[in-house]
DNA sequence: CTGAAAGCGCTAACAA
DNA sequence: TTGTTAGCGCTTTCAG
C-alpha cells in the first residue's frame, strides 16, 4: 500500500538505534534516557508511526487474539456474552474473533483446525459436542461457556443448569401444572442426556410423575425448532390430555413455540403454559410475555474472559468452574391451573 | 508452550530443504517431485505439524483477517449482517474480528486504532460518524455498510435509504394519517441531517404538509431510544391533536416504542401508528406486529465481503455502490384512518 | 543507558 | 525441481 514505515525510519529520524525505540514503544519498562524518549516520541509523531503488532507479537509468540465460538450469534442471548467477553478482554489489549458455528459440528470442526493456526492465544468457547479431549488437543488455553458433564479438565462458567431448570419446574408443578414437556436438544452421542433432561426424570420420579416419552422432545435451540416443537406435540394423540406445559430450551425456542401455538388454534398462557429459558429482550415484548429463568449474560461473559486470563498467567493452575444461578422472571406465558 | 514444531523440524525429517516445505505447504503451485511431496506430506503427518499462518501472513504482508465495525451487534439486523458477511469471508479463508461500537464515537476511534496496527487486510463498517477522510487515514481498503452522504470515495452497500424511507412515509399516507412524526439519530455536527430525515421534509413539501419542528425527534436507535422518544412525545402539548403516526428509525427502537406506548395507556395501532425499519425477527413477534421495511441482510453481508474482496484484487479500481432496495412489510402497527 | 546482532517461522528471488 | 540466502518488523540478550 504505502512505503511502510516501521521502527528503523523512527530511529533514523530520531537519531538513535532501533532497540531504543523498540524500548519505547513496548512499555515493558527498559531504561531510556528522557531526552532519548523524547526524540524517538516526536520521530513517531512526525513520521505517524504505529507499531505493527503483529510482528511484535510473531517475535513474542502471541498475537493479541482470542478465538470466541458460539453457536448462535444472533440470538441475543449469545451476543451480549459475545459483547461483555469482548470488553473485558480489550481492556487487556486482546481483540476477539467470533466464530459462528451454527449449532454445527462440521463448522465447529473447522474453527478447531483455525484455532490450531497459531492465530490465537486462546479459546473460549461453548462446545456443540461434548468432545473435550478435541478441545484440549488444540494445545490453547481453552475456557467453556455452559456446563460440559465430562469438562473437569477445562475452565467452565455458565448458568448452574441444575438449579435453573429446576426453578421452572417448581414454578410449573406449583401453577398447579401435572403434565409438563420437556424440549431440549439431545445430540451426537446418545449415552450422553442433556444435564436439563435429567433434572426433567430427576423431577418426575420425585413428584411421583409418570415418565411419558412423547413428552420429551429433541429439537433444535431454534425458531426453526420451535416450529417444530409445537408440530410435534399436537400431532401426538389426545395430547389436550397428556400435557399442559411445555418447558423450552430456550427463548428462541419458546417464543417461535408461542406464535406457532397460537397459529394452530391453541392459545398460549391458557391452553398450555411455556416457559423459556435466557429472557432475552424479546422475551417481554411477545403475546403473552414469556415467563423465563434469566441468565447473567454480562456476567457469564466477563467471567469467560476473566478465567482465560488468569489461565494466560498461570497455565498450571487447577482449572476453575464458576456457575451463576438464574432468576426467573414471571411473565404471562403460564397460566394458573387449579389443581388437578 | 510446547517445542514448537516448523517446517524447519519438517524439511530435516523429510530431507529436503525448508523451501520445498514451503513450497509444499503454501498451495501456490510450486513445482515439487512427487517423491519430495510425499516425503514433506508424511513428516507433516508424523510431526503433527500445522502452519504457522502468522509468520506466513507476516512474511507475505498478508494477516487474513478483516476488522468489521457495527453499532450493535445485539441488534439481529447486524448480526445477520455479520454473520453473512463473515460466511462469505471465511470462504476465502479471512477470519473476522468483529468490532462493536455501541454508536460512541469515542470507541469507534479506538478501532480505528486497531485498525491501523497492521492486524488486518480490510475494513467493514457502519461508522457512526461521517468523518470519511478519518476512515480514508487508516490506509486499509474499506468498504462502508449504509449510505453516507459524503462517502464517494469508498465501496458502499446497503438499502436504498430514500426509497425505504419513502415507501414507509406513502404508505401511511395512503392510510390516512397526515400528522406524521420521525425518529432519526440526528448526531454530531449539525450541518448534516440524515438522509432520511432529508426524504421526510421532501416528503411533507410535496404534499403539502406543515413541518412541525417538534415532531422531528433525535433519539438513539436502541431500546433506550424508543423509550425516549415516546416519554418526548407524549408530554407535547396537546400531542394527541398534533401526531398519528411515527416513522421510526429501526425496528428496536420502533418495538420498545410499541411497549412503552402502551404502557403510557396508548394504544399503538389504534391511537397512534408506527413503523419500523430493518424487520428483525422481533417485529413479527409483538403486540400488534410491528409494520416496517424489511432490508435484505444476507445480501448487504454478503455484498460488503465481495466489495472488499474485489477491492483486494484491485485496488485501483474506482469505488462501487451497491444499494438493495427495501420491501414494505404490512402488519398490525398501523391503523386506517378515514381521510381527515 | 544504548547499540549491535541474532532470530521468531515463513516465503521469494536467484542459482544451481 | 531444488537449495541457498535474504529478509518481513520487532524484541532481546549481550557488550559496551
Amino acid at each position: 500500500m504505502k512505503p511502510t514505515i516501521s521502527i528503523i525510519e523512527v530511529a533514523r529520524l530520531a537519531g538513535v538505534s532501533k532497540s531504543t525505540v523498540s524500548r519505547v514503544i513496548s512499555d515493558r519498562g527498559g531504561s531510556v534516557s528522557p531526552k532519548a524518549l523524547d526524540a524517538v516520541n516526536s520521530a513517531i509523531q512526525e513520521l505517524g508511526y504505529t507499531r505493527n503488532t503483529i510482528a511484535a507479537g510473531f517475535r513474542m509468540q502471541r498475537t493479541g487474539m482470542v478465538l470466541l465460538l458460539v453457536p448462535d450469534i444472533a440470538n441475543p442471548f449469545w451476543s451480549e456474552i459475545t459483547r461483555a467477553a469482548q470488553d473485558r478482554l480489550e481492556e487487556e489489549d486482546y481483540s476477539v474473533v467470533v466464530g459462528n458455528t451454527d449449532w454445527s459440528e462440521q463448522r465447529e470442526t473447522r474453527y478447531y483446525k483455525l484455532a490450531r493456526s497459531g492465530r490465537f492465544d486462546g479459546l473460549i468457547l461453548n462446545s456443540v459436542t461434548d468432545d473435550i479431549a478435541a478441545i484440549l488437543a488444540i494445545g490453547l488455553p481453552a475456557v467453556m461457556i455452559g456446563e460440559r458433564a465430562e469438562s473437569q479438565a477445562l475452565d467452565t462458567t455458565g448458568t448452574d443448569t441444575r438449579m435453573a431448570t429446576r426453578m421452572a419446574l417448581d414454578y410449573l408443578w406449583e401453577t398447579g401444572h401435572r403434565r409438563i414437556a420437556i424440549a431440549t436438544t439431545e445430540h451426537g452421542s446418545e449415552r450422553f442426556l442433556s444435564l436439563r433432561r435429567k433434572v426433567y426424570e430427576d423431577f418426575l420420579l420425585e413428584k411421583g410423575l409418570a415418565l411419558d416419552a412423547d413428552l420429551a422432545f429433541s429439537v433444535k435451540l431454534s425458531e426453526e425448532g420451535g416450529r417444530e416443537l409445537v408440530r410435534e406435540l399436537v400431532e401426538l394423540p389426545r395430547w389436550r390430555d397428556r400435557v399442559d406445559a411445555v418447558l423450552c430450551g430456550n427463548d428462541i425456542m419458546a417464543i417461535s413455540a408461542i406464535n406457532a401455538f397460537r397459529e394452530a388454534g391453541v392459545e398460549p398462557g391458557k391452553d398450555i403454559s411455556l416457559v423459556g429459558m435466557d429472557d432475552i429482550p424479546a422475551a417481554a415484548h411477545t403475546f403473552p410475555a414469556l415467563t423465563t429463568v434469566r441468565k447473567p449474560r454480562s456476567l457469564m461473559g466477563a467471567m469467560a474472559a476473566d478465567l482465560l486470563l488468569s489461565r494466560f498467567e498461570d497455565p498450571a493452575k487447577p482449572p476453575e468452574r464458576r456457575l451463576f444461578p438464574g432468576e426467573l422472571v414471571l411473565r404471562g406465558s403460564v397460566a394458573k391451573r387449579g389443581r388437578a
